[in-house]
DNA sequence: CCATGTTAGACAGTGAAGGTATCCAATGAC
DNA sequence: GTCATTGGATACCTTCACTGTCTAACATGG
């Protein structure tokens, strides 16, 4: 197909998808003469996944790119790698490396016995987060951080049952990235409904 | 405290904390002369929030301002506004009503028996995101959402629980707000490492 | 083989967001 | 009285994610 159907067909504009292309969010198509180039499913496939990350996750142009990038050159091992590369999802950039939060996180992620890399930006992330809540006065010991993160554990056994099914390397890279990436607001979404059902629980104010 | 006081204590430049106070996201000062302004530890501590929810968390101005102000509103029912306030978090404001996803989601809450407000955001976010995986060939039907939404269930009791203890009102909302939102990294980050914990586990793939 | 339309590729322009810089007159501290 | 600081207003800047426009080279139908 050519370029003004993969626009028909995901609904992106012809000049965005040509960003795209210029961005190497999108492989160039088959070269058939200086004005003609081949596209297929695949970059109509690839190209609904750059819209998904973008906009409903809000993934940034150069952090969508490191994340394809890291699927394209990666199938094996999948977990530990979107593991590595997707900690640039939050603004997060410039991290204390030594803080004492991230200190916190390493005993805590000790306590639990996680197999997790030392690097991995997960635990910057986290120490971050819980820097910043203690500066709100808000300190969470890891006496309150286990129990979230026992049902972390659960929560990632049943992401990983749902990868268990699949054979094809590529289709598990992908898979895997959509379930680690664009399940997040699914999960916290449920979380506040879960939060809204609970508080009404508790202080009985029935609304029905 | 003068207003270079306050910027020297929070880190924010006078500048953005002048654009903060012209964007409502910080409350005027007391004036004290047509050149001068009284700020107090309420001021620093609101100064610390917004940049809590613009930069960790990614909020823009706008939604942050919405936030502050459902916070300062409302002291009660708390969880309830907030879950109906922070639906603008993801950058999803046209959400079709009446998709196919957002009737699974209705049906799911059902299921649950959860007590959520009808036009609660959070069952817009979901049946987008749900509509985004689904479009992406990876749907996910009830069957595979209720473990997940008892997990959430779980987390939300863990949620409450941390909010118990506190008797004044106004800082109930603010711990509210903060464990809902700012929370929310700290959550995925967890995820994200027991992801990678599991995925060592079954796949016996030892690295240290 | 010609008229018309499409394409790739390059590059400049746009609009929103989130600040930043500058200016000003009025002060307050010394 | 002098001088740095302040509040308030306004203009400006940078980044991001596109969008529009142009051009020359084709493709295709007649």
């Amino acid at each position: 197909m050519r370029i003004s159907e993969l626009s028909r067909l995901s609904g992106v504009s012809v000049t965005t998808i040509k960003y795209y292309l210029r961005e190497g969010l999108l492989p160039a198509g088959r070269q058939l003469s200086a004005t003609q180039a081949e596209y297929d499913g695949n970059h109509l496939r690839r190209l609904r996944l750059v819209r998904a990350l973008t906009g409903v996750r809000g993934l940034s142009v150069s952090t969508t790119r490191e994340v394809l990038g890291a699927l394209a050159e990666h199938t094996g091992d999948t977990h530990r790698l979107l593991g590595l590369t997707l900690g640039s999802i939050g603004p997060t950039e410039e991290s204390a490396e030594d803080s004492p939060e991230r200190a916190e996180v390493d005993a805590l992620v000790e306590e639990l016995d996680w197999d997790v890399h030392k690097s991995a930006p997960a635990r910057a992330t986290l120490a971050e987060t819980l820097g910043s809540l203690r500066g709100l006065g808000v300190p969470l010991d890891r006496g309150a951080l286990v129990p979230y993160a026992r049902l972390a554990e659960r929560t990632a056994v049943l992401d990983l049952d749902q990868l268990d099914a699949i054979d094809d390397p590529l289709e598990l890279a992908e898979r895997a990235l959509l379930l680690t990436v664009l399940l997040e607001p699914a999960l916290m979404a449920l979380r506040r409904m879960a939060q809204e059902n609970e508080s009404a629980r508790r202080h009985g104010d029935v609304h029905r």
